[in-house]
DNA sequence: GGCATATAGTTGCATATACAACTCAAAGGA
DNA sequence: TCCTTTGAGTTGTATATGCAACTATATGCC
């Protein structure tokens, strides 16, 4: 009888099918992509996001954005923090004592304004690194899961 | 003439059709369903990811696993303290006074193959919420990257 | 040999992430 | 009214991430 190879086995199957890793991989890739584009603004990737779906979508509370990015609440609360510490938006006193009301301030207005060449750059070099096929599977799985 | 409408046009460019803002989207939803399911055995999914990628593609040094999963050498040489610490790993000195040797423990032999039940869990949940097309994108999109 | 450069990994700092436990306020019920 | 539950956000703790600057070793050139 030839050696135990239990763990040669397990890791090609979780190796060869993980969505995962794969998930994970892709995060790091093009994260980093738009992080670099948008760092002459002093701004990231995803505080840009936070900003772009408060426009977009209207939001003007945390659990609004939270619940549309998927964001853990925590989460989400440190991420506005800083965001306020830089002057992007500005956070008050919501309907009733328990909530928040966020208010994106001019100067959050001016860098989503002047991001956007720089967004441009960084989503050719994603569309490069993914093709134009990996990119709409990309945008394929996450309109999926906001479909739900 | 109505008034500056800069940020509302710019705001929708973005947010329809950002990559890095989807990828994102699905590096949260997607591991939490397997931090979520490997947390019994007191590891995180992305430890699994590099116990299983020094298995399966022989890599026995923090170099090669950096490259293959694309993780920026400070945060490699973090992660592999941890698992280190948590008894999953050895790092044995190398070749020459620069690198190092990982050698996997028989306690992270043992957490691989306990893991695969639980990653089945998870994998089938992730096809689920991604839908089959969804997970081939991902898959898709993650092995063109890799295949540069 | 000696100096410049390249390679491998670490450390300081900061952001992003999430679970658990917490505070505080609102709502609902008996 | 009081008490329990729910809702919104915060705080403690820990992992994951990456840039910049660093140490230490190895290599190449002269």
């Amino acid at each position: 009888m030839a050696r135990d190879k239990t763990i040669e086995r397990v890791a090609d199957k979780m190796g060869e099918e993980c969505i995962g890793v794969r998930v994970r991989l892709l995060n790091r890739v093009i994260t980093s992509l738009y992080d670099d584009a948008f760092r002459p603004l002093g701004i990231t990737a995803n505080q840009i996001s936070i900003l772009i779906s408060m426009v977009r979508k209207g939001f003007d509370t945390p659990g609004g954005i939270g619940q549309f990015l998927q964001m853990e609440k925590s989460t989400l609360s440190r991420n506005l923090d800083r965001m306020r510490k830089s002057g992007w938006i500005e956070i008050l006193p919501g309907e009733d004592g328990r909530s928040q009301r966020l208010r994106i301030t001019p100067k959050g207005n001016k860098v989503v304004e002047k991001s956007l060449p720089l967004w441009r750059s960084a989503q050719n070099k994603a569309k490069h690194i993914l093709g134009e096929r990996g990119a709409d599977s990309v945008r394929g799985a996450a309109n999926y899961v906001w479909s739900k």
